[in-house]
DNA sequence: CCGTCATGAAGAAAAGTTTCCTTTGATAGC
DNA sequence: GCTATCAAAGGAAACTTTTCTTCATGACGG
């Protein structure tokens, strides 16, 4: 794989961020915008809501969801990314199906990975990040909910803070995560971390963790869905969505990044401490490796 | 493709060769276009005009006498080439130091991790992972070890395994892990995954499974690293390491990466029965989602 | 049956384009 | 020296298209 790389144009990853929470004609709408950008960038916008089987109305409602103040600037944005994008599309970009051979099959894993780390690093809205990470690095403890497959990456992210001698704890049980968030306040920071944005439970310890006061940060793919209601702060993933599998490791892989890099900054700010709880929690299990000695993990 | 240089934009450079021969009124305009370019994309005809000082007809002309249909395609063309020099690409091959602030952060982040899914998608044995996946296709059950960081993927792998309807079990507790290893025969698959490979405890129950006739499979970083010696299989990973930090996620992913391969393989080779198992299992946490809401400014 | 939401039709406003007229200045004929 | 003629430049205003707003309608959940 002689890969260049281009992540997709910025404004093209936050329609895809914002399908689910946009009505029906507008993600007709956005459809076109995605699929071919740099074509929709060349017309007005009466021949892109013809095209979108859809009216003026709904193109300019689809703008200023985006954030745009009309559709010259949705216009404006487009072109210039379209520019940018040397428009070198890779083939691989469908599902994975039935009849794919294996080596197809980790092609199309590793391009939809790749991309989703990618595209939501350069989507990651840098002055919320540093606010995080202002946060996390002041609290007197941290908080993370998330469950299924959004545990495994809170339970990641404990243990990094743990490795520099943050306090942290990360729930997946419903019951417990509503106990602990009921102990926070205002010296605290929950992270709720959910790839739709939707999960309930998730939601829930988050919620109550707001209101007794706690720094509320939430990760999911869906900026406006139910969870950022909640949060004083959000961090957003990038990963595409897919129907048959792919996905679900992409919006792994993508909030393990994110994640990381709130921890890079939070290890950062506190360098000093940092290398010394480093060293320390490495050198002790070093005793546990055999042989040859040489990298860290 | 690292370096290459941005020529300046065509239009602009068109701009200044036209300039003699225009009319006052026009030169005024070019003026403002090759002062501005990037500027001037955002105007509408009417503040050109005036920034000018002339009138909307002068800009007009100056579009035809550039080749141009009208305003809105100069202004189109000007966006595209503006963002097109934007982007310079900066060296992001070394490793995170203290002085980096939190986007090169972001940047370095991303580009080892894309890169490590990218490296090791590309250098797998794709007819060793054909066996693999024979394997576990046909295993009667699948043991997976892994402590630390390797533990989550371990972890990862045996919740994917359980939701297609395969019995699996991820084991970090080094006492269990060697229980369940001696209990092991003919027809068990056992995994081990180490990104040193040097981790003892992680090969311990490994050789155990080994010795007890279950077929092995490592999962590593370094092909030569003792725990390839008392393994069937070899899957490897292709992180670089690096000193300070990000080294360690990247590998993380890589593992996750190829494991969701196996998974993947695993799942196509049982078609029929991976469909329904996932339907069933993804339709018994969709009660725990609530409805994703629309919201608008 | 009510309120809320999604949507497009219709019309207002703004942007873009064309037409046409004024100004200016040069040239030539008386 | 004084008009008449012409051409170039440039802008005012009329016109067209595009963008944006307002509002009525119908669908849907409660």
């Amino acid at each position: 794989m002689t890969g260049r790389k281009q992540p997709a144009a910025e404004t093209i990853v936050r329609a895809r961020g914002l399908l689910p929470s946009l009505s029906p004609a507008e993600q007709r709408v956005a459809r076109v915008v995605i699929d071919e950008a740099a074509t929709a960038a060349g017309l007005t916008i009466t021949d892109l809501a013809e095209r979108a089987g859809s009216s003026e109305t709904t193109v300019i409602r689809f703008c200023r969801a985006m954030g745009f103040a009309g559709y010259s600037q949705l216009r404006l944005t487009l072109a210039a990314e379209a520019g940018r994008t040397v428009s070198d599309e890779e083939p691989v970009g469908s599902d994975i199906s039935e009849s794919d051979d294996l080596a197809q099959v980790v092609k199309k894993i590793a391009f939809a990975d790749a991309r989703a780390v990618e595209e939501t690093a350069s989507q990651i809205d840098i002055a919320v990040l540093e606010q995080v990470v202002d946060l996390v690095a002041g609290a007197r403890r941290v908080d993370i909910y998330g469950v299924g497959a959004s545990a495994f990456v809170a339970t990641d992210f404990q243990q990094k803070l743990y490795r520099i001698g943050r306090i942290a704890y990360a729930w997946s049980d419903t019951h417990l995560a509503l106990t602990s968030a009921a102990l926070l306040d205002e010296g605290d920071v929950a992270f709720g971390i959910s790839h739709t944005g939707t999960t309930s439970d998730t939601i829930d310890a988050f919620a109550e963790a707001g209101r007794r006061g706690a720094r509320t940060v939430a990760l999911t793919n869906f900026p406006k869905s139910p969870i950022t209601r909640v949060a004083d702060l959000v961090l957003t993933t990038a990963a595409r969505e897919t129907t048959f599998r792919s996905g679900a490791m992409a919006s792994r892989l993508a909030q393990l990044t994110v994640i990381d890099c709130v921890f890079v900054g939070v290890a950062q700010r506190t360098y000093a401490e940092t290398r010394t709880a480093l060293d320390v929690t490495y050198a002790a299990v070093r005793g546990r490796r055999i042989g040859a000695e040489r990298s860290r993990g």
